[in-house]
DNA sequence: TCTTGAACCTCTAGTTGCTAGAGATCCTAT
DNA sequence: ATAGGATCTCTAGCAACTAGAGGTTCAAGA
């Protein structure tokens, strides 16, 4: 059996994050030691590296939830599984996009500043006023 | 003067969100009518026509402060603003690279995965252990 | 002029995914 | 036996808003 510390040390994920994950459903409640301290199983060091993993490939603690349940049923199909992930790998492709055109965005600006004086720098005047831009950009990215 | 209403519809910037910059400092207070409801003029405008650029091109709210702090010394050298601008495109590539990794990563596990059931799934198989990872990906994205 | 209803006000609390700190307790090594 | 590191619980804070309650003001139609 792991201390918390160790089981940190062993997945990567930070001590006070594994007490989180517990609080909020995302790991059971650990086994406690005589003196109350939790005690960690193969299992759990199992379940704490998918999570830690999914939280690597950028799924959200909702996402994980759900493909941790899918991965207690394994007689289901994995197309719900495959669902989740599909819509990750679009919401990723859409941040690539958005932040390609943030990027072209940005170094336009930059190129385009003569490192003067603010009254003429083509950031800030670029910032001022959205006509300039060549893309639109909106939402979050 | 415009109300805080069409100040929103004007720069697409929602009405709380308005009173959330006023209240952290990053738009003046705004003077407010007989019935003490908060009214704009062009300069405020301005002033949240920028904040909401920059929000756009992904700088926090923080670079945005400096950036307005900024834009209203026009003697100075702009090379602190373009340091800002820098720093966000950088952070900005970083991310891209970052993600299209992620983006591999969630490609091949689809690919692999033949929608069978659960126990063969390889998209749950490739969360469980990281090992079996082409990239190495850690750290926010 | 009155009235209705949309827009405004303040305030608190919630979101996501943690992180930081206080103050107390436990465990291990010397 | 004791020192000090690790652990415990609890609260509060971060970014950047969003949502809702409960109350006021404003503008347009009858």
């Amino acid at each position: 059996m792991l201390s918390i510390g160790k089981l940190s040390a062993a997945t990567g994920v930070k001590v006070p994050t594994i007490r989180y994950y517990e609080e909020i459903g995302l790991l059971p409640e650990a086994e406690r030691s005589a003196g109350n301290q939790r005690l960690y199983g193969v299992m759990a060091q199992e379940r704490l590296a998918f999570i830690r993993h999914s939280r690597d490939l950028g799924f959200s603690l909702d996402d994980i939830r759900e493909l941790l349940s899918l991965s207690d049923r394994p007689d289901m199909s994995c197309a719900a599984a495959d669902v989740i992930a599909t819509r990750q790998l679009v919401s990723i492709k859409d941040r690539i996009m958005r932040l390609q055109s943030l990027q072209q965005e940005l170094e336009r600006m930059l190129t385009q500043c003569a490192q003067g004086t603010i009254s003429d720098c083509k950031v800030i005047e670029a910032l001022s006023n959205h006509e300039c831009c060549l893309h639109t950009h909106h939402g979050e990215v």
